[in-house]
DNA sequence: ATGACCTAACTTTTAGGA
């Protein structure tokens, strides 16, 4: 079983490059975030050709998550609750439960909150994540499982860029930001990446300016956390790289696990 | 190199992204 997961910034004008992915890596699932259009613009209809079933939360413009998911495996839809996750509404959380294997699928764009100084949308950040842990922790102490993934907006390491002094006083580098998220980490959730490479090894986002992707200076900030019960079942995660390499790339990349003992 | 971007929208500028 292949997860994967994808800021695709924009769906409606990257189904070229989703095409090429899925063609390449042939994901079971796959897990969007931003795909900045309501529920009524999604291109279902190219998913369904690939054989694929999609559940969208969407939002006009922006924000917006989806999971597209191979028609073989069975789905249950959890509860829509953006609404308790977020203060006012942003469409920005998703989770399924994969039925077969009782794993809950969670996909989450986590807010950028720059700038620092904007309390509104500093603290809209902290209190998403911190949500977002209160939510998490019904799964430490029990035996369900569940696989979290997509743009966390957070840097875990001070290695996952180039020059983290830099960032300290970004909402991705903040202390306040990176602590949360290291709790999160500390409830018991691993993070997949950390299996397979070392902090500094792999960046997941180039931004389009100051030729980021051309000097390689990137950051690592998408992700698959996953529960305990899960981790020796993963035997391999990349990264696509080579995507932001493309013409009309996303300034995202894909990441992809895959995942044993789980038929497909 | 202290750096030149991209997307959606009631579009000809602006807001938001990271």
């Amino acid at each position: 079983m292949i997860l994967s997961s994808w800021n695709i910034n924009s769906v409606r004008i990257r189904e070229e490059l989703i095409l090429r992915f899925i063609n390449k890596v042939k994901p079971n699932i796959l897990f969007l975030q931003e795909i900045k259009c309501e529920e009524g613009q999604f291109p279902y209809l190219f998913f369904e050709n690939l054989n694929y079933d999609c559940f969208v939360i969407g939002q006009k413009a922006r924000n917006g998550v989806a999971i597209a998911v191979k028609k073989d495996l069975k789905i249950n839809i959890c509860e829509n609750i953006n609404k308790k996750i977020n203060a006012d509404f942003q469409a920005r959380f998703i989770m399924i439960n994969l039925v077969d294997h009782d794993i809950d699928l969670c996909n989450v764009y986590v807010p950028n909150g720059n700038p620092v100084t904007d309390d509104k949308k500093f603290e809209y950040k902290v209190e998403w994540l911190k949500n977002l842990k209160c939510l998490l922790e019904s799964y430490i102490f029990g035996e369900k499982k569940l696989i979290l993934g997509g743009d966390f907006n957070v840097l875990e390491n001070f290695k996952d860029v180039k020059n983290f002094n830099e960032w300290k006083n970004d909402a991705l580098g903040h202390k306040k930001i990176v602590s949360i998220f290291r709790e999160i980490i500390g409830l018991g959730m691993f993070n997949v990446i950390r299996k397979f490479f070392l902090p500094g090894e792999k960046f997941s986002f180039w931004d389009y300016q100051k030729a980021a992707w051309e000097r390689n200076d990137g950051l690592l900030i998408d992700h698959f956390l996953v529960t305990p019960n899960l981790i020796d079942k993963i035997n391999k995660f990349e990264i696509c790289s080579n995507f932001r390499g493309l013409p009309k790339p996303s300034d995202h990349v894909p990441i992809w696990m895959k995942i044993d003992q789980i038929s497909e």
